[in-house]
DNA sequence: TATAATTATGCTCTAACCGAGCATAAGAGT
DNA sequence: ACTCTTATGCTCGGTTAGAGCATAATTATA
């Protein structure tokens, strides 16, 4: 393939959260559905400062934190993806790929994925705020597991892994990775695992219109004889797109455990309670109130400053972030103490 | 900048173990420089799949675990790069970029890196194995502190400090958080932000002939007037490939803690002393033996064959990686309990 | 052959940490 | 005054991690 036949974009999955709701930033894209903000290399020193930038340009934010995510290149995007390894897929990641066929799609479309992190703001028009969850809304268990989940996803899942044949035990091994089970819980960072196997499974509608091998446009990659009643009803978003935002979702929540970029999101002085949201809402779960207050006060990431905040309770101290805390711990981060609500 | 400017490789850090030692695959580059093994994208259907197939034709090697580590694409490469934020260098993140010379440096270099893992295997001719730490000395920590650093780079790091007026403050913090200090251990997982103070601090070399601002080819960023004579003897690599390999072992390490990556270095039957050796070979430390056995096995990680191995002294038992562990546990690593020595 | 060296493995002790929950404080609303 | 709400202090018990002692089963050596 020739050099000249490689297009490049980046894209930029901008989070914010308002009102104990993680958002992202969409734009409309072509056939009308939201899609991320998407630019194009120029003549810029650095990747980062491109992705500045186009986003200040198309959107009117400045965003603070900026964290290279991903680059996809699949030749048929929205398909399985690059397989993150350790048996993402039925076909494994110790690739004998000989035998899948080349399919000659044309130029290739290279993207480089940016997570980006925003205290707020009112994006110019073309550009407007979602709720993260309106995409992901098996994503968020702050109200309990989801009952979508065992109502909808698992029935699908669990013909997924009968009709497995060989890779049955391999698929139920991912679901129940993915899903958590009796020997395991849910775990909020496979959010990816999750978007991958529901996308298998048929229950997500990419606008893709792939050229895949013996499929119509538009088709989802295996439709059971019900899949295509069955999709969840779940916001779409253009091409892949979804597939980053899941990327992002699930790299942040990870993240969260062990850099303090919560305070990426928050006012420079904010109450504990509102710190805790933040990370709730993010994360997906609810935490316990007290001791999140003696983690997050005991690994020294925030100090109160004297000021009160009136909350309709007791009035709250207001904390700032400790900057120094990262050159004192390894991992400072956000514990995450769940509590089973 | 039209795309038809824009040249992209893969490029890979090809990892494994052998003697205890973390070993890296490297070629001979333009100027005779070891590099890492570069492809270009063809027709493949994943970018993942492109990197298999010419690492084999390359190499002769087939990678089990593949990683993407991150895409590279500074104008000025072996620059401060991309900068992962958390002010990775004076000029923080939160980019005001506009009084930044926009050097037109004519074609742009896109650099798609990845790690992977083997288990062992002779290259073919052109590529060889190295010793991973004889191009980071000052990360193998097994035989204690290494000297260099307090005789070398921290006297270094203390004139860069000293001498950054109103960045005084955040170049002690970066230094803090990279090498340690009174109030913080040395974290080995921040290989990257080490090796950028190094190459900032001009203790280290890059071969790469950088057309950068109002400097020559071959000079490094900030050159004391004793920079020159004061390089750290250690290997260098052609371009930023060194800075590619920081990366790569800053990723290595971080995932050895939360997913069970190191079996992918070992043969399918290992002795826990095998397994303590190459964690160690990769951490850079020595761990505590009794408790190490405890973590690991109490993890579930690994379960014993009935089988002996001759060791030496009192035979061990071979023991063999538990997969099932991946569905059980959220974050299924390798515990690292310390030891001083 | 006895003894030393070497590696493996079991076990304990203690401090720190975490999940869970009780209890009290300090405001606002009625 | 009473209730509701949010904030904050504290305790109790189980789990885990760091450190080290002790013993077992081999090979090497005096």
């Amino acid at each position: 393939m020739s050099l000249s036949e490689i297009e490049i974009s980046l894209d930029a999955v901008i989070v914010a959260v308002t009102d104990d709701s993680p958002r992202l930033l969409t734009v409309d894209g072509p056939s009308g559905m939201p899609a991320l903000p998407s630019g194009l290399l120029a003549h810029d020193r650095t990747l980062e400062v491109a992705l500045r930038r186009w986003v200040q340009e198309q959107t009117g934010l400045d965003v603070g934190y900026v964290e290279q995510l991903y680059t996809f290149g699949d030749r048929i995007r929205g398909t399985v993806g690059d397989s993150r390894n350790s048996g993402a897929t039925d076909r494994g990641s110790t690739g004998t790929s000989s035998d899948e066929p080349d399919v000659d799609a044309g130029v290739r479309h290279l993207s480089i994925a940016y997570l980006a992190l925003v205290r707020e703001g009112r994006p110019s028009a073309g550009a407007s705020w979602q709720d993260f969850y309106d995409f992901f809304p098996w994503e968020d268990h702050r109200n309990g597991r989801p009952a979508m989940i065992d109502e909808k996803i698992m029935p699908a899942l669990r013909r997924f892994v009968a009709e497995g044949g060989a890779n049955a035990a391999n698929r139920a091994e991912r679901v129940q990775i993915g899903f958590g089970g009796p020997r395991a819980p849910f775990d909020g960072v496979r959010v990816l695992e999750r978007y991958e196997l529901l996308f298998e499974v048929g229950l997500l509608f990419e606008s893709d219109p792939r050229p895949g091998p013996g499929q119509g446009s538009g088709a989802e990659l295996r439709a059971g004889p019900d899949a295509a009643s069955d999709k969840l009803a779940s916001g779409s978003m253009y091409l892949d797109h979804r597939r980053i935002a899941a990327t992002a979702l699930g790299r942040l929540r990870g993240k969260l455990t062990y850099r303090p970029v919560v305070f990426e999101l928050l006012p420079a002085r904010f109450t504990l309670l509102q710190l805790q949201q933040v990370v709730e809402a993010l994360a997906g779960i609810t935490l316990h109130k007290q001791n999140f207050r003696r983690l997050v006060e005991g690994a020294g990431l925030v100090e109160g400053t004297g000021e009160l905040a009136r909350t309709g309770g007791r009035p709250a101290e207001l904390f700032r972030f400790r900057r120094e805390v990262v050159g004192e711990r390894p991992r400072p981060g956000v514990g995450t103490p769940w509590v089973r609500t």
